[in-house]
DNA sequence: TGGCCGAAAGGACATATGTCCTATTCCACG
DNA sequence: CGTGGAATAGGACATATGTCCTTTCGGCCA
């Protein structure tokens, strides 16, 4: 995590996603802009939350670490999202881990100068309850479908989702997965049944193999796998 | 529906539920009180909602209408929950359908009555948004667990969560499914996979059939079997 | 009463996925 | 340069679940 001393930058995202005003002077004041790795950890399930972050920049992903130590993957964020809106407001630690899947940027707002005045302005809490409601109805779709649908959907969907849409120029993606295994967790299955699908779809000529890191060559073929979901 | 005229009872719900205060006063003379039997729907996907609903009394089950016209159950709840939050507040029909699986009782707060007031108290926003994170939090530890554990485990937290706690007094507990057929489609599974989970636990004693209902004769087991999951 | 029908039970088989193992590949490190 | 280990690829088999079909059962109606 760095922060970023930038005020014309922290201005400008403002701007962008229109949230002048959202907030009291005071809240505004407090306000930082902070940017994240590739990779990095914006927060891990059962950390205290010092902050408010308002994703303004990048892709992040969200998921969770169940008792018996699996992880399972809940969905990724675009801009604009909030993280930690639900943590703050019942003052208790994360409920989910939040994974930077690329160089991001996030407007944090301390905790303390939330609590100074947020919680009395209207127009934030419902910026507020706007961002839950839209998380929990996107989430209750995405999961019915994982019930749904089998493993080579998911993995569909997944590439698409991690695929820079900016770079779509080509048909041509890279997806760095660090580890395979990990990357089955978070699809919810098991590392043998992903590389079945893997190997389904390179015999297919949707994918290629490389050491580390699989090439997307048919966007559209993965498109139809996927029945239309996605995990943005 | 029905409406129920009885002021002092209306009182009676605010005050063990602890809502007096929480919405003005134009607010509050705008609520009234209502009654469902046993298995009327409470709102259907695609509906638009007149109320914004307070479950005070009772049992409610969610569960999604998808596409290809199979559904799929979300969750129970019990009181103090809202119906409707969701959709009201971003002004939309609503998302999935509310079912009464018991005589159930709800205040009911008319759109119109909402927007006057509701909107601009930061009281009943904040209110609003514990309801929200609370429901997304449960939710999503719900639906990954559903990823991860077979049906068997998905039927006994459903057996579990049906069975009324109150009349727990013997080990026999009765579940009402119209349709077997259709309580599949709420586990997410095919009626043949369910058939075959009764057949299961009817074989190891867990329960009994009978026509048209399910005896429960050991809840310990099925305790055990739900890994201390319920849909509640 | 006899027959038809919807709901339920269950057989047969295919598919999706999990578990356990083994082989291969590549890189870091001595 | 050789070797061990981590990550990956894939074989063999078991289990969970889906699909299709047949049978059974009980109630309702002509």
């Amino acid at each position: 995590m760095r922060k970023i001393q930038d005020s014309g930058a922290l201005r400008g995202y403002m701007d962008k996603h229109r949230l002048s005003g959202l907030f009291g002077f005071k809240t505004e004041q407090a306000m930082e802009l902070f940017a994240f790795d590739r990779g990095e950890i914006v927060c891990a399930s059962g950390d205290p939350l010092a902050h408010l972050f308002l994703l303004v920049e990048g892709k992040v992903k969200i998921y969770k670490v169940l008792p018996n130590g699996k992880s399972i993957l809940i969905r990724f964020y675009n801009p604009l999202s909030t993280i930690g809106d639900l943590e703050m407001l019942s003052d208790q630690t994360a409920r989910s881990t939040v994974e930077s899947v690329e160089e991001t940027r996030f407007i944090g707002i301390s905790r303390q100068a939330l609590a100074e005045t947020a919680s009395e302005d209207p127009a934030f809490l419902r910026f507020i309850v706007k961002q839950l409601a839209t998380k929990l109805d996107t989430f209750s779709t995405a999961s019915s479908l994982n019930l749904l649908y089998p493993v080579e959907a998911r993995f569909a969907s997944y590439l698409l989702s991690i695929t820079s849409e900016e770079n779509g120029r080509e048909q041509i993606e890279e997806l760095k997965t660090s580890k395979l295994t990990e990357l089955a967790e978070l699809l919810g299955t098991s590392y043998r049944q992903l590389n079945r699908v893997i190997a389904q779809f390179a015999r297919d000529g949707l994918v290629e193999r490389r050491r580390g890191a699989i090439l997307v060559n048919d966007v559209d073929r993965l498109r139809s796998l996927s029945n239309g979901n996605l995990y943005s």
